[in-house]
DNA sequence: GCAAAAGTGTTTCAGGTACACCCATGA
DNA sequence: TCATGGGTGTACCTGAAACACTTTTGC
């Protein structure tokens, strides 16, 4: 069914872009692939794909993002629209960029052979196609601002994992060093974490005890007015 | 020119839709209209219209805003894209939704006329079409966050006002009471305001001294680091 | 002279920041 | 026993919040 008033309206492709982000030994990592099709044939490239018509844009982003990682219920939040009409050299393509955090261990690593992607480190990051790179970069600016406020970090680590673990990817976040004491003060002064009788012994002798995330606990939080904030 | 792999995919009607906030007495207010066509039609709407090949999104909002406010140089920006499948009655259409802030004296009234638009204060907004509602809920909460750590509130007044104007403008854009004396202190020491010798006595038998926004010493500020923050 | 809004400082408190040492353990 | 990373408490300081009275002037 089309109504009158659309017609002769131009209708545009619409892409998806994901930035996909995960974290390991102390750093972000970003999934970029080798772009298999002109134009931009051997460029890199974030994972993408074109929204359907039966399937919102949220739909899309989920989809792309199994597709390139297979790992399901992934963490995302959409970043912004982009939508210079030059920005695609192959054609006029409106695209909504979404960022997602996830678990890197999960990442299926047979979708890296088929489609010649990797992580990169995101201090490393090469000159990808079209305006991806701001993508990128709008990307690192929300995500200092989101997970500030929210904790949505969390979803960049196993569901166990140690405080060192969390403060070393705090930093990474914003990119400078954070007092031990404090880091620790706040986040255990919020009760939203429980720990574990459980230690990881593989980064010191002494071992560091596991905490696992208490989303119950966290929405209490919120109830009662009170805000996360690192 | 069309690439080869961007052939059979599916192509989408983009819109933009403009949540137009103004200020006046105290209170925020939006321009809505009366949708003239179907469906729908008679409905309250947003200010929206279609995304032409050859212009940006952003070229877009600008020729929507400029079309039904007779106002240039409008302070914008985007708030995110709505895709659900079904959010357009009429046909599958992808909103790019952008919010805009606008001195509403400059506001050419004749257009409300002739688009059957009117200014609401934001506390009565009626309901409106498709996910416009939840457009408008969306930049409030983007706007309360924004203008805590941007100077973009100034957009909503003329050159010149005076501190109970800004004071009464923080308070409607946070839903609060704010503390007099605490407020001055605050915006008066970040030294980006500039006091005149004009007093506007229209809401008062002493009268209250313009001030006016100085751009130069706000970018001053942030190059030192610091931040604006209310 | 009084009503109505503009303007002005100080005290208090909470939260942020800076900072240094002991602990547990595998090698 | 020693090297390595894990874990802990306090003092200080800055910035936010609470709070009440004087000033101006048109009516």
């Amino acid at each position: 069914m089309t109504t009158a008033f659309y017609k002769n309206k131009d209708t545009h492709l619409i892409a998806v872009d994901c930035i996909i982000i995960g974290f390991r030994d102390n750093d972000l990592y970003i999934l970029i692939a080798k772009r298999q099709f002109e134009p931009m044939k051997g460029g890199w490239s974030l994972m993408g794909g074109f929204v359907n018509h039966g399937e919102s844009i949220n739909e899309a982003a989920g989809r792309v993002l199994d597709e390139f990682t297979g790992i399901d219920g992934i963490f995302m939040e959409q970043l912004g629209a982009y939508g210079e009409v030059e920005r695609d050299l192959g054609e006029r393509v409106v695209s909504i960029a979404y960022y997602a955090l996830v678990n890197i261990d999960k990442f299926d690593t047979s979708l890296a052979v088929k489609y010649d992607a990797r992580w990169v480190k995101m201090s490393l990051l090469p000159e990808l196609i079209f305006d991806h790179n701001k993508m990128v970069k709008d990307t690192i600016n929300t995500l200092q601002k989101r997970a500030a406020v929210k904790p949505i970090g969390f979803n960049l680590l196993s569901d166990q994992f140690t405080l060192p673990m969390l403060q070393s990817l705090y930093e990474a976040i914003y990119q400078e060093s954070i007092d031990k004491r404090n880091f620790r003060k706040k986040i255990l002064g919020m009760d939203i974490l429980e720990k574990l009788d459980l230690k990881d012994k593989s980064s010191s002798k002494r071992g560091a005890f596991y905490y696992q995330f208490n989303k119950d606990k966290y929405d209490q939080l919120i109830q009662q007015g009170l805000h996360f904030s690192l």
